[in-house]
DNA sequence: AAAAAGACTTGGAAAAATTTTT
DNA sequence: AAAAATTTTTCCAAGTCTTTTT
C-alpha cells in the first residue's frame, strides 16, 4: 500500500554500503588494524557520504576532531539576602546559588509539589551545614531573591536591540568552536556541546527526585572521545583536567558524564539531528520499518492465531503484539522505584485496561512522560477474552496485566520474523503508513489548502502515538479574540445582506454609524463583497476548529521523529506542493541579507 | 538468564527567533 | 514600534534496546 517514488539517490548510498559491509567485515575489537582503505581516501574532499561507516564491524567513523565541551559560567552571587523568620540571612555564595534555583521557581507548578519541597530542602540543609540559623524550610522568605531575579529578566527584556544583539554575537563567538566537529574530516553540527549547569531537577510527572539538586559538572566528571591523532581539546577550566580521553570509534558520542542525579547513568554530547552520523541511522530506521511491510501480514496472522493459544506465554505475547501494533503502544521495559511511575505494553497493570460492554476496552495509564493514555477501543472478540483471563486471578491493582512477558522476551519473539525487529520499529510503521494512507485524502485545491490536508495527516499520526501537549496558557484568550472578530464579520455581511437588498430594490443607501451617507453601491459590488465576505468566514471557521482540535495534540514529535520523509517528498510532488511548506524551514524570506560570511 | 552497563532515540516544555497583527 | 502569535531551537528527561557482566 505504502508506495513512493523511487529513490534513486539514496539506494544508491545503501548498495554501497552494503558491499563495504561485506568486503570489510572486520570484528568489532577496540581499534587498531581497521582504519587503513577509509583513512587514507578521506581526507579533505567533499566526501560524499561514501564508505559503509556503519556494518563496518560496529566502527561509526575514521577520524574525529572537536573541541571538547562548553561549561557554564561559575556562579555569580548576587548578593540578595532571603528572609528567615522575617530576618535577612546571611549566605554563603554556594548556599545563596541553590537557595537562587529554588526561589526562582516560585510560580511552577514544581513549587506547590510536597516531594519537590522536601528533596530541595535535604540537599539544601546539607549545603547550610548543621549549625545553619536556617533550621526548616517553612520559614523561608525567598521572595526577595525572587524579586531581584523577575528585575533582572525585565532589565534584560529592556536592553535596545542593538545591545542584545552584541550580547547574542558575543554568545555565539563564545561558543564558536565547540558546535562543530570533524568527522572523517567532514564538519558536522555538534548537538548538545554545553554542559548542564547545575539546578534543581525536574522530573515529569510524580518523580520520587524531583527537586533534588543536579550538582555543577567539571572536566573531573567527564570523558572525551576523540580520534587518535587528534588533538585533544584544551580542558577550559584552569586547574582541571579531563576525567578520561578515550579513542573508541564504535560509537558516535563526543563526550560523557554521570548525571548527577543517577550516578549510574550518563549523559552523552552527540553529533547534530543534521549530521550524516544521524541521519543515516534516521534513514536505516525508515527502511527497517519499511521492510517490516513484507513481514507484517505473518505476524498479524500469527498472533491472531495465538489469541486462543493454550501455551499461556505464547498467548501473552500474541495479545501484547496486536496492542503494539494496532494501537501503536510502546514497548514498556521494566521502571525503578526511584523513577515515576509509567508503564507501556509489557508492563501494563491489570488496573490500566478495563472490560467493557461490547467487545470493546478501556486503556488508561501514565505513559512516557506520565503523560496518559486514555482510549476506548473496540477490540477482536478473543482479544478481549484474552485480556479478560489475564486479570483473572491476579485483580490486585498492581499486579502485571502480562507476567509472563517483558520486552525482552516479545523482542526475542519479533526476531524469529524479522531480523532486527523490535516492537518500536510497529510505531514507526504504523505511524508512516498512516500518514501516506491519510495522505490520499488530499482533496484542497490550492496549496494552503493542500498543507491543511497535510496537517490533518500528520494530525491523525500524532494521535495514534498519543502525542499530547497542554494547551497554552493563552488559548482560552486567543479563541475568544477569534469569536469576537468572527461576530464583526458576521455582522458585517448582515449589514451587506440588507444594503444588498436595498440595491437591489433601487433605495438610496443609508446613513452608516457616524450618520454618513453610505457610498452608493451596485448590486453586483454588493453581491461581490457578500460572496468575499462569506468566504471570510468560512476560513476562519475552519480556522477556528482547526486551531481548537490541535490544542492538545503535539505534531512535532511525529514529523521529527516517525514520519518518513520520503512520504512528504513524494506528496509534494504528486500535489504540486513545495517541499519547504510541507516539511519543517520557514517558507517566508522577506529580506535575507545576504552580506554574511 | 538475569541484571547492570552502555548507547542511542524519542519526548514535551521552555526559550529564542521570526513573522504577523495591531 | 510594540505586542501577539507562530515557528524553531534548545534543553534535558525518559524511553528503547543491545551488549557486557555476574
Amino acid at each position: 500500500m505504502e508506495e513512493e517514488e523511487e529513490e534513486e539517490e539514496e539506494e544508491d548510498d545503501f548498495e554501497g554500503s552494503e558491499v563495504s559491509k561485506k568486503v570489510v567485515v572486520t570484528k568489532s575489537a577496540s581499534s587498531s588494524g581497521k582504519k587503513k582503505l577509509v583513512e587514507t581516501k578521506i581526507t579533505k574532499k567533499t566526501v560524499v557520504k561514501k564508505g559503509g561507516k556503519d556494518g563496518n564491524g560496529g566502527q561509526k567513523w575514521t577520524t574525529l576532531e572537536h573541541n571538547g565541551v562548553m561549561f557554564p559560567p561559575a556562579y555569580q552571587p548576587h548578593g540578595v539576602k532571603m528572609l528567615y523568620n522575617g530576618e535577612p540571612v546571611d549566605l554563603t555564595p554556594a548556599q545563596e546559588e541553590v537557595a537562587t534555583m529554588y526561589a526562582v521557581m516560585k510560580d511552577t507548578d514544581y513549587a506547590t509539589q510536597a516531594k519537590f519541597n522536601s528533596n530541595f530542602w535535604q540537599d539544601w540543609k546539607k549545603i547550610l551545614g548543621s549549625n545553619h540559623v536556617i533550621k526548616k524550610l517553612e520559614l523561608c522568605d525567598f521572595t526577595p531573591i525572587y524579586d531581584w531575579y523577575q528585575s533582572e529578566k525585565e532589565k534584560k527584556k529592556q536592553l535596545s536591540s542593538a545591545e542584545k544583539k552584541q550580547l547574542r554575537d558575543e554568545k555565539a563567538k563564545a561558543e564558536e568552536k565547540y558546535t562543530w566537529a570533524l568527522v572523517d574530516g567532514v564538519k558536522e553540527k555538534v548537538g548538545n556541546f554545553r554542559v548542564e549547569p547545575p539546578g534543581l531537577f525536574r522530573g515529569r510527572g510524580q518523580h520520587p527526585k524531583m527537586g533534588k539538586l543536579k550538582r555543577r559538572i567539571f572536566p573531573e566528571n567527564i570523558v572525551i572521545n576523540i580520534g587518535k591523532g587528534a588533538p585533544v581539546p584544551e580542558c577550559p577550566m584552569p586547574g582541571h583536567n579531563w576525567k578520561e580521553i578515550r579513542h573508541d570509534n564504535t560509537v558516535t558520542w563526543l563526550a560523557f558524564w554521570n548525571d548527577p542525579i543517577n550516578e549510574k547513568e550518563f549523559k552523552y554530547v552527540f553529533l547534530h539531528p543534521s549530521s550524516s552520523l544521524k541521519a543515516q541511522s534516521d534513514m536505516k530506521k525508515y527502511e527497517k520499518a519499511r521492510q517490516l511491510k513484507d513481514y507484517i501480514d505473518k505476524i498479524r496472522k500469527t498472533y491472531t492465531k495465538d489469541f486462543g493459544s493454550t501455551d499461556p506465554t505464547k498467548r501473552q505475547i500474541a495479545v501484547a503484539t496486536y496492542l503494539i501494533d494496532r494501537l501503536a503502544l510502546r514497548a514498556g521495559n521494566e521502571k525503578d522505584d526511584d523513577e515515576a511511575d509509567t508503564v507501556g505494553c509489557c508492563s501494563l497493570k491489570v488496573e490500566h485496561v478495563k472490560l467493557l460492554d461490547s467487545k470493546k476496552i478501556e486503556f488508561d495509564f501514565l505513559g512516557k512522560d506520565s503523560i496518559r493514555y486514555l482510549n476506548e477501543v473496540a477490540v477482536e472478540e478473543k482479544v478481549f477474552k484474552a485480556i479478560g483471563d489475564f486479570q483473572k486471578g491476579r485483580k490486585k491493582s498492581g499486579d502485571d496485566l502480562f507476567d509472563r512477558l517483558d520486552t525482552n522476551k516479545l523482542n526475542a519473539h519479533l526476531k524469529e520474523f524479522m531480523p532486527e525487529l523490535t516492537a518500536k520499529v510497529f510505531r514507526t510503521y504504523n505511524a508512516s503508513i498512516t500518514l501516506d494512507n491519510q495522505l490520499e485524502h488530499t482533496d484542497g485545491s490550492i496549496v494552503p489548502e493542500k498543507i491543511g490536508d497535510y496537517q490533518r495527516a500528520n494530525k491523525e499520526v500524532a494521535v495514534l502515538c498519543n502525542h499530547q501537549r497542554t494547551v497554552s496558557k493563552s488559548h482560552g484568550a486567543q479563541m475568544e479574540k477569534l469569536e469576537g472578530k468572527m461576530a464583526e464579520l458576521k455582522a458585517l455581511r448582515e449589514e451587506i445582506v440588507i444594503d444588498l437588498e436595498r440595491a437591489r430594490k433601487g433605495k438610496p443607501p443609508r446613513k452608516d454609524e457616524d450618520g454618513k451617507t453610505k457610498r452608493n453601491q451596485s448590486p453586483e459590488q454588493l453581491e461581490k463583497k457578500l460572496e468575499q465576505t462569506d468566504n471570510k468566514i468560512q476560513k476562519m471557521e475552519l480556522d477556528m476548529k482547526v486551531k481548537d482540535d490541535l490544542k492538545t495534540v503535539a505534531l512535532g514529535t511525529s514529523k521529527i521523529n516517525y514520519l518518513d520523509p520520503r512520504i512528504t517528498v513524494a506528496w509534494c510532488k504528486r500535489n504540486d506542493v513545495p517541499i519547504e511548506k510541507a516539511s519543517s524551514k520557514k517558507q517566508k524570506k522577506k529580506k535575507k541579507k545576504s552580506s554574511h560570511e
